[in-house]
RNA sequence: GGCGCAGUAGUUCAGUCGGUUUAGAAUGCCAGCCUGUCACGCUGGAGGUCGUGGGUUCGAGCCCCAUCUGCGUCGCCA
């Protein structure tokens, strides 16, 4: 049964123990993780955040001692006193290995259920096991590294930016909603009925205003909010390092944010990375890897063969280029040997990304294809150049009447066949910015242009001639941090001329009473004084993906979410009590021309 | 909203062509024994809504339909 404790104090965490200890009398607790009885003698492994110790107990301890000890499950948490004494038999596979403490006093603090799965590292036990569980899955070494890291890092970058001249200030959470962008949450307003707060995709429009301010250089780790589906590397809350600065340029961000970078891949991974990183233009970037965030790890650049292919006579190639579309291939190295099944998987692969099909072609002496019927031995040969092919290469090929469907379904089949064919160097770290992106792009659904970034990213000085003529062509100030493949974040230099603004607005469809009733007071301080400035954020959760080497950001952030946006846990979001919709004015109409109320539902609650 | 994968003991899984016992294995759990274990060992035992609901069939864990849950992904994510 459960104890108290007699006002024992730790000695130290149980992995903190030394040799130096050795003969002193310590007082320690934990989790048992591993109770073996071995009759006379009883091993006990105690564990906490920061490892394990030993506990053993023999014929010299109290024999009331014993007897508890021989009750102890995993997972009661104990508090011991004894003396710390050398092993007889080291376990050199223990940071604790040499030691272990003679128990003679012993308290059960708590006992415990049998956990769902086991407390280690290959706990092997299904995700929607751990998230139910998570209490119990965030005790496993692992889980207990990621988050420990995690706070090493927001304290480095806490301590960067504090020597950089940065002031982290707290930005509100109840916002007006802003109508560009995400899927907004809402809270309702009690005291407004029908009004609603939304809650902040990012500080955006607060550290702008920081700006106009006067704290020229501000920084927050900051919660954001984004009612958007699920991904591997996407929550509906996520945390950002959000950051803007005052009077500086798009060369001197990137300078302070390169640092940045680089000081936590030195801090955390022990790695050097090259200053400055490499940068690409955006155009760049999609031309030559079929990506805005290019995975540098590896070649296998996309190659444009419109021109070559326009000769053969395979009428998808014509069609396509005659729809004003292009013809792309890459070369997969040493992937001559590929099998017809392997193909077809990867065309099936490139259907995802909406390409119609996938041409291939090996340009050996006997050459192997589905394209060899309308290709001669010398289109091969030229085929074979511009891809820089070898006889035992593989070339694949896409082709479409959409250049962008080109340049995607070939990027992300350069990635997925670079990760079949095991040609993404581990351990190898490729930074880089990407710059020059589109300012506008143009929404199908919406028939209008929306900002690529946000409305209120500066564009490019050398474009502003085209706002009027051009505006999809018009290039922006704005740039994105790539590591591996991987979007860690992004800025721009933003507008801050009121004339400005108010053309963006307008280029994007906003009416002057919608913005004016949104962004009225932006507008409104654009008229007291505002110096040029600029930031970026980043995507903390993706940052400590990357550097905790894991695939997914569930894996560090204590309690995420599951894909519908639920908690697995808490069982959040839940139905609330009519009286406080009622407070709120707020009445739910169920779909499905059920207009039941949330008690009728509880009703059929488990 | 679309596509794909998965769901069988507490857990991780196997389960052949739809038919052999009471649906198995490992691990965990429980009990007994055990003085140097650390994946302790040995002996014994308990433990199942085969995700759920229909259907086909003489017979369904297995086939069909629907549905729920989780994961991946497209759309979506300024």
């Amino acid at each position: 049964m459960a104890e108290l404790n007699p006002g024992w104090i730790r000695s130290c965490r149980t992995a903190e123990v030394t040799n130096e200890m050795i003969g002193k009398r310590l007082t320690l607790m934990g989790w048992c993780h591993k109770q073996r009885d071995l009759g006379g003698l009883i091993f006990i492994t105690l564990r906490d955040r920061s490892g394990e110790v030993q506990l053993v107990l023999d014929e010299d301890s109290p024999a009331a001692m014993r007897d508890k000890a021989a009750s102890v499950r995993s997972e009661f948490v104990l508090a011991v006193q004894g003396i710390l004494r050398k092993r007889s038999s080291v376990n050199p596979d223990m940071k604790t290995g040499e030691v272990e403490l003679w128990v003679e006093d012993l308290r059960i603090l708590s006992t415990a259920k049998t956990p769902p799965f086991y407390i280690e590292d290959d706990a092997g036990a299904n995700e929607a096991l751990r998230l139910k569980y998570r209490y119990l899955d965030l005790r496993r070494p692992v889980m207990q590294e990621n988050l420990i890291l995690r706070h090493r890092v927001t304290k480095l970058t806490r301590d960067f930016f504090d020597v950089e001249g940065f002031l982290e200030i707290e930005t509100p959470l109840l916002i007006k909603s802003t109508p560009e962008g995400a899927r907004d949450y809402l809270v309702p307003s009690r005291v407004f009925p029908g009004h609603f707060f939304a809650l902040p995709q990012s500080p955006q429009l607060f550290k702008q205003l920081l700006m106009v301010a006067g704290y020229d250089r501000y920084f927050q780790i900051a919660r954001c909010f984004r009612d958007e589906d699920l991904r591997a590397d996407r929550q509906p809350e996520f945390t950002q390092i959000d950051l803007e600065l005052a009077f500086a340029g798009q060369s001197e961000i990137m300078d302070i944010n390169e640092r940045f970078i680089s000081m936590l891949f030195k801090e955390v991974l022990g790695r050097e990375l090259a200053l400055p990183f490499p940068r690409l233009t955006w155009q760049q970037a999609m031309s030559r890897f079929g990506s805005d965030k290019p995975d540098l790890r590896f070649g296998m650049e996309l190659h444009d063969i419109s021109d070559l292919a326009a000769d053969s006579d395979f009428r998808v190639f014509q069609a396509a280029l005659s729809a004003g579309g292009s013809v792309r291939a890459i070369t997969v190295p040493h992937g001559a040997d590929i099998s017809r099944k392997e193909i077809d998987s990867l065309a099936e692969y490139v259907k995802t990304y909406r390409a119609q099909g996938l041409a291939w072609l090996v340009p050996s002496d006997l050459p192997r294809g589905s394209i060899l019927k309308f290709v001669d031995a010398d289109l091969i040969k030229k085929l074979a150049e511009r891809c820089d092919a070898s006889t035992e290469d593989l070339i694949l090929i896409i082709a479409d009447s959409s250049d962008d469907i080109v340049l995607t379904s070939l990027g992300e089949l350069r990635l997925e066949t670079a990760r079949r064919f095991g040609l993404i160097p581990e351990g190898k770290w490729e930074a880089l910015w990407v710059t020059e992106f589109p300012l506008f792009e143009y929404d199908e659904e919406e028939k209008r242009l929306v900002a690529k970034h946000h409305p209120f990213t500066a564009p490019m000085l050398e474009d502003m001639g085209l706002l009027d003529t051009a505006p999809e062509q018009v290039r922006a100030q704005a740039y994105d941090i790539v590591v591996n493949g991987v979007e860690l974040g992004g800025g721009s230099i933003r507008i801050h001329d009121q004339d400005m603004q108010n053309k963006m607005f307008s280029l994007l469809g906003l009416g002057p009473e919608l913005v004016e009733e949104r962004f009225g007071f932006l507008l409104e301080a654009f008229q007291y004084g505002v110096p040029p400035h600029g930031g970026i954020a980043y995507g903390l959760d993706r940052l400590m993906m990357l550097l905790a080497g894991e695939s997914s950001i569930r894996e560090v952030i204590a309690f995420p979410k599951v894909q519908n946006s639920s908690c697995l846990m808490t069982g959040a979001p839940g139905i609330v009590d009519n009286d406080q919709l009622m407070e709120l004015s707020l009445f739910v109409q169920h779909k499905k021309d059920e207009t039941t109320t949330p008690d009728d539902i509880d009703e059929d609650r488990e």
